[in-house]
DNA sequence: AAAACTCCTCTTTTT
DNA sequence: GAGGAGTTTT
């Protein structure tokens, strides 16, 4: 308790009603979740297991169990603290009954939900490279609490909206007959038994007297509904959050809740962490400036005792080639002399697809690197595949894991057939694997099809009823028997085995939801290379050591969200995160040519460099061919930088000192906005106030 | 069922 | 420009 500064006490000690902390970025977040769980259980007596306690990631979930468990010195790992969705599948498992779901419902992913909504579309005889969008519409529609048949008569009936509720109200009869829930499912039908149960509701809300909520900012309207509802009757609900930290917006996410909570819990109190305790003045400052102009954000002001370290680097170049190339430079000059390790550094990148020529750079130079973020290990083919065995196994009813593996490996079993099984099973309204079953006893398929599709019945279900001891054998066993080893190449088989090996010793249902609700176990581990992430991935860590590359107009802001101010909004807010990662050292790098898709672009520096305050900067100049960075001072573009930035001070001579508001304008015409204290706002035109910058 | 071919897409992506 | 998916060919 004594390490912590008043706000974070004040934040600590608010127990009895609902509490908004708006923790700026490095302020310490965790640490006030952690100990405000620890203070819960320690002075309001308080069971472990009754704090109903979410995160976002299971990262977070796991880290922040490790914090809990050491201020209370005992292992607290089987407590309530996890993802909206594993608690949500947590109570479901339990309580679905209600809602007519089976208790061992299938998690579908993002790939599932593609193929299934792939299968209606083409069923349905629509534009099939459509189903990207329509999965993104009837995610959002969910996120938003929207049933599909509340969606059918919400619409006109006419145009592109008819056809998507047709999808939707299809593609959700298709997972309950499935026995399926997707992503937003556990979310919505989670409210809905709350909401359609009072008795229930009232059980849970019993259950959980308190509720912590971390990344406040990223909860949808389902998320946040699910809260309201928990923390109705006791109210005693304290979500942590930033609001310039939302960069999932695309995915749902709402930051308007955090705008709603003071209405929906009135008398919450408010408190704001500002004192930032990772980056150096310099690197606030810049980030404070290009951040300060959005619209809409509850104000923030980031200190820190650090002082101001060194300044921000700011490099252009002529070509991303080059680019790539001298960051890897300057990573090895840095890390020669010695104050650096590799860990320390981290690039960011807005897409993933600029990795590629850093990591060519990076070899060069022959630097340990890793790139996080791509294809995620339970991606892979081979491991869903595998896993699908088992889903099946354990839920005959799941159509998509069956389409999926009923052909693989090969085994003689085509289009034709299947749709013959796909036919029987909508006539008798069955699962496919009943339906394939059904179609064995029929006349209609010639003796060796039959013999195959009978010896693939017998495998799954020789599979529900063996009786294994772990994961790890059921999953040994399903890889060997069904004959999917054979057809796998050395690499493929090696990550099976790595996926049998997380296995080992574990329940089976307890995997199957764990590696259902985990798609990047593959996470950011730290080990001695430099880091190559996209500015999304990049959330929630730090790094001595940041360069952020390619902050060019199209690339940041990304070109496909130019459209509209929130997208753009955004993209500041994700170059916002990416800053301030950083703890000593950070470098914002561009350059005038890029290769993007096919063609080589002429790039323009982004607009939010123009934000950023001149004196905070050091610009350097990358002399072509010169064999060491040089390091100088030089008059690049100074439109790209503002004299006069918000924040920054300046001495007037009759007003005396006071703060920029804001600047616009150039050359002659430059004019700012100063707040002087006792004085007030005024507006002067740079080129006759006299103004001097402090 | 494999090989050869064409076509398409290409922002970010906690779960 | 590359990788994936679907289609046609053998």
């Amino acid at each position: 308790m004594q390490d912590l500064n008043p706000q974070q006490k004040e934040a600590l000690n608010h127990t009895e009603g609902p509490l908004l902390v708006l923790a700026g970025a490095g302020s310490g977040k965790t640490r006030v979740i952690a100990h405000k769980f620890f203070h819960l259980v320690k002075t309001k007596k308080l069971h472990p297991d009754s704090l109903f306690t979410v995160t976002f990631t299971n990262k977070a979930a796991d880290e922040m169990k490790g914090r809990i468990s050491a201020l209370l010195q005992k292992d607290i790992n089987s407590c309530l603290i996890g993802t909206f969705h594993s608690q949500c599948n947590r109570i479901l498992r339990k309580e679905i009954k209600v809602l007519d779901y089976g208790y061992d419902f299938s998690i579908y992913d993002d790939d599932d939900q593609y193929n299934l909504v792939r299968h209606i579309l083409k069923e349905f005889k629509i534009y099939e490279a459509l189903y990207k969008g329509i999965t993104s519409r009837i995610s959002f529609l969910k996120s938003s609490l929207i049933g599909p048949e509340e969606f059918l008569s919400s619409g006109d009936g006419f145009g592109f909206d008819e056809k998507l509720a047709k999808v939707y109200v299809r593609y959700q009869d298709e997972l309950k007959r499935c026995n399926a829930l997707d992503f937003d499912d556990l979310i919505m039908l989670t409210v809905k038994l709350f909401e359609n149960n009072p008795g229930l509701l009232e059980k849970y809300q019993n259950m959980y007297p308190y509720i912590l909520v971390d990344e406040f900012q990223d909860t949808n309207y389902a998320q946040y509904s699910l809260l309201k509802l928990l923390a109705s009757a006791h109210r005693k609900i304290c979500v942590v959050g930033d609001d310039d930290q939302s960069i999932y917006k695309f995915r749902g996410a709402n930051v308007s809740n955090i705008l709603n909570f003071e209405n929906d819990f009135p008398g919450a109190k408010l408190v704001r962490l500002e004192q930032n305790y990772r980056s150096t003045q310099n690197i606030l400052t810049v980030s404070g400036a290009v951040i300060s102009r959005n619209s809409e954000r509850k104000y923030k002001s980031l200190w820190t005792e650090r002082g101001w370290g060194e300044k921000v680097y700011y490099c252009w170049f002529d070509i991303y080639g080059e680019e790539a190339k001298f960051v890897a430079k300057v990573i090895k000059e840095l890390y020669l002399k010695g104050r650096f390790n590799y860990r320390d550094f981290a690039i960011f990148y807005r897409v993933n697809l600029q990795s590629k020529a850093i990591e060519d750079a990076l070899r060069e130079e022959g630097l340990p690197y890793r790139v996080f973020g791509n294809v995620s290990f339970y991606q892979r083919k081979e491991i869903k595949n595998t896993i699908a065995y088992m889903r099946l196994s354990l839920n005959h009813g799941d159509n998509v894991s069956f389409r999926r593996i009923i052909n693989c490996p090969p085994r003689g079993i085509g289009a034709s057939t299947l749709s013959k099984i796909e036919h029987e099973a909508k006539k008798k309204s069955v699962s496919l694997f009943d339906a394939m079953k059904v179609t064995i006893r029929a006349d209609s398929l010639a003796s060796l099809v039959k013999d195959k599709l009978t010896e693939f019945a017998k495998l799954i279900e020789g599979f529900s009823s063996a009786k294994y001891k772990s994961a790890a054998e059921m999953l040994k066993a399903v890889f060997e028997k069904s004959g999917y080893a054979e057809t796998l190449d050395e690499e493929r088989a090696k990550n099976v085995a790595e996926l049998i090996s997380f296995g080992e010793g574990k329940d089976i249902k307890d995997f199957i939801d764990k590696v259902s609700l985990l798609t990047t176990m593959d996470e950011i581990k730290r080990g001695d290379y430099v880091s190559l992430m996209t500015l999304h991935s990049a959330k929630g860590l730090e790094f001595p050591g940041v360069f952020i590359i390619g902050v060019e107009e199209g690339v940041l802001p990304h070109f496909k969200a130019l459209g509209s101010t929130d997208e753009i909004d955004e993209e500041r807010r994700l170059f916002y995160v990416g800053m301030t990662r950083a703890k000593d050292i950070l470098w914002i790098t561009g350059a005038s040519k890029r290769r993007l898709y096919s063609k080589l672009q002429n790039q323009e520096p982004s607009r939010f460099l123009k934000d950023i305050p001149r004196n905070c900067c050091q610009l350097v100049e990358k002399v072509s061919h010169h064999p060491t960075i040089k390091i100088t001072h030089i008059k690049v573009k100074v439109d790209s930088f503002r004299l006069y930035a918000t924040g920054c001070r300046v001495k007037h001579p009759t007003w005396g000192v006071g703060v920029v508001r804001d600047c616009f304008g150039d050359g002659d015409d430059l004019k700012v906005i100063v707040n002087f204290p006792n004085i007030g706002v005024k507006r002067l035109a740079v080129k006759f106030a006299n103004l001097q910058k402090m």
